[in-house]
DNA sequence: TTGCAATTGTAATACTATTGCATTAATATA
DNA sequence: TATATTAATGCAATAGTATTACAATTGCAA
């Protein structure tokens, strides 16, 4: 769920520290909404009257990302927080084109005909990303 | 196959026309072989004793994407040539880390897989992405 | 508390991408 | 083949994105 104490938690488990740009960065990304890049996010800390320096959001995001915590939009570059981080392997992405929004899916299924397509093509598959780019229900009018 | 005369063709039947910097740019993705960025197009033209400028270089791959005939892929942004134009619809990638090769499939169960997945979630999916990240047969030692 | 290493801030710089406008060159037509 | 048209390119300026080295700060264990 992302609570502020999971991740202090999950930090001090990979002997990373609890700090206040950290926590700061994850507000963003949670009230944001929609993926954003490191300069929305030093945005909008800034608007809620605190500072962060851009190369500390880029730092905070890195970590983040190879925690599982955020997830970067492959063709957009923007970040967004995983929303099912409990659920580990390959998470895969419906984005609409209209609202921005990011649905995550796992599905093994597909999966298993990725890792039969590397197979077939003599690759050792170690990491695989999907997206799915439409339109989501909310904007279809 | 992406011939010089074929991208001519392609090039006119669209009423585009069939300049020397966009044959310069497809013959410098053809020879650089694996995935390169607008600079190192241009640098790679340069190098045979041309010139470009670099604008050129972002329009024409922008066109040549439009087309089809080049892909950009999407985590790293950089550019190479579709090696199946032939068939249309979705084209997915195995992208090694090691020597940056791109193999290029088509699968159609894999479309039906994504499709069914964005119905489920509400989706009105109008294009995927997919890319298997691993190791290529000639980088396993 | 205090000390120390991890983290952040600062400043400089490199790299990537876009825009408006002037110039050139590809093609259609005479 | 010469000429007119305008798509395409070049140029120059600028904006946006990302990374680096090093100094200052801060979280946290002792
Ligand atoms: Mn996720
Ligand atoms: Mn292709
Ligand atoms: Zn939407
Ligand atoms: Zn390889």
């Amino acid at each position: 769920m992302n609570t502020t104490s999971s991740i202090a938690h999950l930090l001090k488990a990979q002997g990373l520290r609890d700090t206040q740009p950290r926590r700061m960065v994850m507000q963003a990304l949670i009230h944001i909404q929609s993926p954003a890049s490191p300069y929305d996010i030093q945005k909008w800390i800034t608007a809620q009257e605190n500072t962060i320096n851009t190369v500390t959001v880029y730092r905070v995001l890195e970590v983040f990302e190879s925690l599982g915590l955020v997830h970067r939009h492959p063709s957009s570059g923007l970040y967004f927080p995983c929303s099912i981080p409990e659920i580990k392997g390959h998470h895969g992405f419906l984005h609409c084109t209209k609202c921005h929004l990011v649905e995550e899916f796992h599905n093994p299924e597909l999966c298993v005909i990725e890792n039969a397509i590397a197979k077939k093509a003599g690759f050792k598959a170690k990491n695989h990303l999907s997206e799915i780019v439409g339109v989501c229900k909310g904007c279809v009018l």
